[in-house]
DNA sequence: CAAATCGTTCAGTCCATATTGAACGTTCCG
DNA sequence: CGGAACGTTCAATATGGACTGAACGATTTG
C-alpha cells in the first residue's frame, strides 16, 4: 500500500530529477524528511528498495550539498544521515557558488575581446556583473536565515523513533 | 580559426550543460549575447553548425525562458532572436518559479499524513515554507533590479551591426 | 497559381549519466 | 587472529534526453 508519506518521498524523487539531479536523491532526502531521526544505508536501501550503493553515493552527494548530516550514534555500527533543519537553505549556497562560478570565466573571456567587439565585450560583462551581484544577493538571503535560525541543527533534534529496533 | 568570441560561446555551452540544461542553448543565448543585434535561425544554425531544428527548439527555449526576444524586422523573411537587456533575470524568474512550484506539492502531501506523523508532517510542512518564502524573496530582487534598469529591453538596441548582408 | 523559402514537428540515433552487482579495503566482534 | 559486517569503488548496463534529417504546413514571391 502506498501511504501519504510514500507519496511525498515519491514526488521528492521527481522534484530532484526534475532540477537535473538524480532521482534517489531526492527519494532519500524525502524519506530522512519523514523519518527526521537518523536512518542508515541499509535501511535507506531496504525502504527505498535501492542498491547499497545508490544509497551510499546518493547519501554523500547531500552530504556534500549540505542537506544532510551524517551522525554516528553511539553503539552502532553502520553510518547514518539525518536531514538538517533546513535542507533548502545550502540548495541556495550551491546556487550561489554557481552563479558565482559563472561570472568568472564570463568575464574573463571578455576581457580577450578585440577592440573591434566592444560593445559586445560590455553586453558580456554586465552579464557577468549581473551574476555576481545575484550571486551577492543569494548569501545575504542566507546571512538573514542563518541569523532567524540559527546555525543547522538536525530536525526535532532525534525526538522521533530513536530505536533502530524497527524493521519497518 | 578561433576567436576569443568564440571562445565565451563555448563556454557558454558547457555552463548550460553543468546547470542541467541544453548545451546549444547556451551556446546560442552566448551567440547572441556577442551579436548584440537580431540573428536569424539561419545565421545561428551556420554560425554555430547546428541544425536548422535544434536552432528553432533551442531558441524558442530561451524564449520561454525569457532570455531571448524574438523580433520580427521589416523586410525580413525568417524570425529573428535577440538577447534581452539581462538575459540572467529571466533565469531568476524560472528559479523562483520552480521553487514556488516545488513548495506546493510538498505541501498538498503533507496535508494527508495521518496524526500518528504530526512531526513528520511539521517538517515537511516547514521545508514547503522555506521554498515558498525563498521564492517571495527571489522576487523581490527581481522587483530592485527592475526598478533600477527599467524593463527588459533589447541590448544596446540594435545599435551594432543591424545589416543583414554580411555573409559572415 | 506555381515555386520556393521558412519554421515546426516527428521518428530515429546517439550520448551522457544514473543505477546496479560484484570486488575491495577497513573496522569491529568473537 | 579469523570471520563477519559495513562503506566505498569500479566496470557494465539501462534509462532519459539532446540532437539530427526528413517530411509537413504555412506564407510569400514571381
Amino acid at each position: 500500500m502506498t501511504t501519504p508519506m510514500d507519496t511525498f518521498i515519491e514526488q521528492m524523487g521527481l522534484i530532484a530529477q526534475n532540477d537535473g539531479g538524480p532521482r534517489i536523491a531526492g527519494q532519500i532526502l524525502g524519506y530522512l524528511l519523514v523519518e527526521g531521526a537518523p536512518r542508515t544505508l541499509s535501511q535507506m536501501a531496504e525502504a527505498l528498495q535501492i542498491s547499497k550503493a545508490s544509497a551510499s553515493t546518493n547519501a554523500r552527494l547531500l552530504e556534500v550539498k549540505g542537506a544532510v548530516r551524517r551522525v554516528s550514534p553511539i553503539g552502532q555500527r553502520g553510518d547514518a544521515y539525518q536531514v538538517l533543519d533546513r535542507p533548502s537553505a545550502s540548495v541556495l549556497e550551491t546556487l550561489a557558488g554557481r552563479f558565482r562560478g559563472n561570472a568568472v570565466p564570463s568575464a574573463r573571456s571578455a576581457a580577450d575581446f578585440p577592440d573591434s567587439h566592444a560593445e559586445a565585450r560590455a553586453r558580456v560583462n554586465d552579464y557577468a556583473t549581473f551574476y555576481r551581484e545575484t550571486a551577492d544577493f543569494f548569501e545575504e538571503w542566507l546571512e538573514r536565515l542563518n541569523r532567524a535560525c540559527g546555525d543547522g541543527a538536525p530536525h526535532g533534534s532525534g525526538a522521533e523513533t530513536p530505536e533502530p529496533g524497527a524493521k519497518e
